[in-house]
DNA sequence: ATAGGGTTAG
């Protein structure tokens, strides 16, 4: 304690009295928060530069590295390249916070660019400029280039790999799905001299959780409170999230018990993931217990815990409670952003009230909001559900002329939209540009044209469409395969229907209740009673009911009092 | 005494 102390005192009577001044700024802007905290930085970085003698690297970079945690990569480089235009030595920390700036800003050739500029000086870069290249790599979505790297940096022993390299790759891992080999990885490290700490664990018990194995998360947990590393609230968001995206709610709330005993403070975010969870699962109530539970802790609702809220009343058609919230929220200061108000444009829309929608869709707009893909999303569906085409029409060229980029989802809805106002050929006209994209490797796209075409009048184009799909190498699902059976019945392609039945089951996709229904009403539909009936007794059979829609085709059918048949057997046991 | 890893909305 003296020994340090005494080392303390000679540093700062060593130090000129502007440093230790500004050591008193950085500290303070350390701690700080707000929205001037990014100002404030670039205002003492200028009156440090502009110190005579020039400020030293470490004290520039603990000041960059500020602004680099308030994730302003771009504004941080340009720090830096003012430092070195004032003619400042930089140092390595220096070149490892702009290799990460670069990463960030998606820049991973520059990040490497800089890993060569170390070794032209002759400097040696060390663990923490590896870790960063790989994380760089990791974020570029490149995690085989990432592992590749880090299998070179063990064979020619360019460094020795530590906790946090293993960290980044097994977070690279699960990043790409493959949670097996990161739990090998850290099976591995279990079993070396470098045990994993928390932060490795977290990632594959998240990986886990993602990939619906939460026991297995629960299981890994387990061993590792066994092992004595200490859970952190991180843990507990992973498996409260994983534990309620099943359904698990009731664990889920225990889960937060335990943390609590075990002397873990949940977040904000821990409560929010119950209430989105609560409301997602329809009992908005539970979730304004949850809301509750967390103030009783001090914990105030944030943004996303109101938009999950939003969500909640949208869902159960309650829009006048989705409005209170706004409401609640204005009172607390807390600014509504584009997904909150998404939330509520879309609730709107869904209650067919899209004059109301289209009202606030323009006042967030005046209010300096820019709606996204998702926004405009939501009203374009409205526009169609509101019978309203050519305004929907009108809205996705607008969205274009914004710049904006329609997502898959987009043009779900407008093809939707288009082939049920009959403009199944202007529909494939949209999309005739786009052949070449991802955006056709979608087989629900497929599914909404293929329905669309055959309900326009067009069965060619719709089995043209299926034969396209197919030779593309595209996996049809249950609902193509059902459109397609209802189009080959329609056309009264009977054995090329049920063939089809019987194909899908090959490869896999079992028939639903839609699938059979389907059969069997266009059977029924073309009076192919004796094929419906076989069918008719498949699904039943297999446990699917007939729909309405069936219903009604059969109870015509019936014979008089009287006359048995196998279809009276079938509609008395189904009515008994 | 300044750098590198983890969770988190529609």
């Amino acid at each position: 304690m003296n020994c340090t102390r005494r080392i303390g005192l000679r540093y700062y009577s060593t130090a000129s009295p502007s440093t230790s001044h500004f050591n008193q700024r950085i500290t303070s802007l350390q701690n700080a928060s707000g929205p001037t905290k990014v100002n404030d930085a670039l205002q003492l970085f200028d009156e440090m530069l502009q110190r005579q003698p020039p400020p030293n690297i470490i004290q520039l970079n603990q000041l960059i590295t500020l602004i680099v945690k308030m994730k302003q990569y771009s504004t941080a480089l340009s720090l830096y390249k003012q430092t070195k235009l004032m003619g400042i030595p930089t140092d390595l920390y220096a070149m490892n916070i702009s290799i990460n700036c670069h990463c960030r800003l998606d820049q991973v050739a520059y990040g490497f660019a800089l890993l060569a500029t170390i070794l032209k000086q002759g400097h040696q870069p060390d663990l923490a400029t590896y870790n960063t290249l790989i994380n760089g790599l990791v974020l570029a979505d490149r995690v085989f280039d990432a592992v590749e790297l880090f299998k070179k940096l063990l064979r020619d022993k360019l460094c020795d790999p530590n906790q946090i390299m293993y960290g980044t790759v097994i977070n690279g891992l699960c990043k790409v799905g493959h949670t097996s080999k990161a739990l090998e990885l850290l099976r591995y490290l279990e079993s070396g001299s470098c045990k994993p700490d928390v932060v490795q664990y977290n990632a594959v018990i998240d990986s886990l959780c993602k990939d619906k194995m939460v026991d297995h998360a629960l299981q890994l947990f387990a061993n590792m409170t066994e092992k004595g590393v200490r859970a952190d609230v991180i843990t507990y968001n992973s498996l409260i999230h994983g534990l309620c995206n099943f359904g698990r709610e009731t664990e889920a709330a225990q889960m937060l018990r335990d943390m609590e005993e075990e002397g873990v403070s949940p977040g904000v975010d821990t409560f929010t993931i119950l209430v989105d969870s609560f409301c997602k699962k329809g009992s908005v109530k539970d979730a304004e217990l949850a809301v509750q539970a967390m103030v009783r802790r001090g914990l105030h609702p944030d943004v996303i815990t109101y938009s999950a809220l939003i969500d909640g009343y949208c869902l159960r058609g309650e829009i006048d409670e989705a409005e209170k919230v706004i409401d609640r929220m204005m009172e607390r200061d807390i600014v509504p952003n584009i997904i909150t108000y998404s939330r509520l444009i879309d609730g709107y829309c869904k209650k067919k009230r899209i004059h109301k929608a289209w009202l606030l869709f323009q006042e967030i707009q005046d209010k300096g909001l820019i709606p996204d893909v998702i926004t405009y999303n939501s009203m374009l569906q409205g526009l169609f559900e509101s019978g309203n085409p050519a305004a929907a029409r009108e809205l996705f060229n607008k969205m274009q002329a914004k710049g904006l980029a329609p997502n898959i989802f987009t043009y779900r809805i407008l093809l939707h939209g288009m082939c049920k106002n009959s403009q199944c050929s202007d529909a494939l006209a949209l999309l005739r540009p786009l052949e070449s994209t991802e955006l056709m490797e979608d087989v629900g796209l497929y599914n909404i044209l293929i329905d669309g075409c055959s309900k326009c009048g067009n069965p060619n184009v719709a089995m043209g469409l299926f034969d396209e799909l197919c030779l593309k190498g595209l996996k049809p699902d249950v609902r193509t395969y059902t459109v397609m059976i209802s189009v080959y019945c329609q056309e009264g392609l009977f054995v090329k229907g049920k063939k089809l039945l019987r194909k899908m089951e090959e490869n896999g996709c079992l028939p639903n209740r839609v699938t059979y229904n389907v059969l069997v009403r266009e059977l029924l539909k073309k009076n192919e009673c004796e094929e419906a009936e076989i069918y008719l007794e498949e699904m039943i059979n297999r446990g699917f009911m007939p729909d309405h829609a069936t219903f009604e085709n059969l109870l015509p059918r019936i014979p008089n009092v009287g006359k048995d048949s196998r279809l009276r057997t079938i509609i008395l046991k189904l009515t008994s």
